[in-house]
DNA sequence: ATGACTGGAGTTTCCAGA
């Protein structure tokens, strides 16, 4: 099995490369995020054998899962948990497919640090942890996908000391993804490589930070314990954050064995 | 030189992203 989780930085404008995406490393489960549209035709991809579930909005965040097999009980937001947040029915999106239940996820970016909308975004990912304590076990094959915007580590940075303290690689935004984690979930990429260092995942658009590596992990897939047994391999397309006109995230491809 | 990039909304400039 195949899960591949990408931050498209609009649906519109990557329709092409997610269409690549899907023919070139033909993913059981493909989750995006920043889709920035209200509504994407559930069979654009059917032709490749895909479905689409979508949850958007107008312009802003949206997140997606395409699957070869179809979900059950989709779930969109924090559902039956928390309705009233007001951007989560754009930032989740969660199904069962087999005897997983998958989510793709875009967690506020919460800049600037200290504002609302930081604590909005330390807010969400507690929230996360008290949605899977009330519908899950760490014992059931659950898996966590999207752009969570925390680099875990030092080593998740291109530059640990100056960054400390900034959006996305601050110490309460580390700690309440800590948290998260410790309900029961594992890293995938750090199961398989726990102590690779520049192993990114966002690069600005600006200073050529591609090009010198410059960059942040910043997208995830977390799993329990049943599928970490599982895993396989744990890749960064770095091949698409090269194409022209790029998303400024990779796709994350995580392979588990059948 | 204190800049630099991208996408969307909806106007010709602003906001958000991370």
């Amino acid at each position: 099995m195949r899960v591949i989780t990408w931050n498209v930085n609009s649906f519109n404008v990557r329709a092409s490369q997610v269409e690549r995406l899907l023919l070139e490393k033909s993913p059981d489960i493909l989750l995006l995020q920043e889709t920035k549209k209200e509504r994407i035709d559930p069979n654009l991809f059917k032709s490749q054998g895909y479905v689409i579930y979508h949850a958007g909005g107008k312009g802003r965040n949206g997140v997606a899962i395409i699957t070869k097999e179809p979900l059950t009980e989709v779930r969109v937001g924090f559902q039956g948990f928390d309705e009233e947040d007001p951007q989560a029915r754009e930032r989740i999106i969660g199904g069962r497919w087999r005897d997983i239940f998958v989510f793709s996820i875009y967690v506020p970016n919460g800049s600037p640090v200290d504002s609302d909308y930081f604590y909005y975004k330390i807010q969400f990912i507690f929230k996360l942890r008290e949605y899977l304590e009330r519908y899950f076990d760490p014992q059931d094959k659950v898996l966590l996908g999207g752009d969570f915007n925390v680099a875990p580590d030092p080593i998740d940075v291109y530059a640990p000391v100056l960054l400390d303290g900034q959006v996305c690689f601050h110490e309460r935004e580390r700690k309440a993804l800590k948290y998260l984690l410790d309900w029961g979930l594992y890293d995938a990429l750090r199961v398989i490589h726990p102590n690779s260092k520049g192993l990114y995942t966002w690069w600005d658009y600006q200073f050529s930070a591609f090009k010198r590596n410059l960059g942040m992990r910043l997208d995830h897939i977390f799993i329990t314990e049943p599928l970490r047994k599982i895993i396989k391999s744990v890749e960064i397309d770095l091949k698409t954050r090269a194409l022209p006109k790029p998303s400024d995230h990779a796709p994350l491809i995580v392979d588990f064995w059948d």
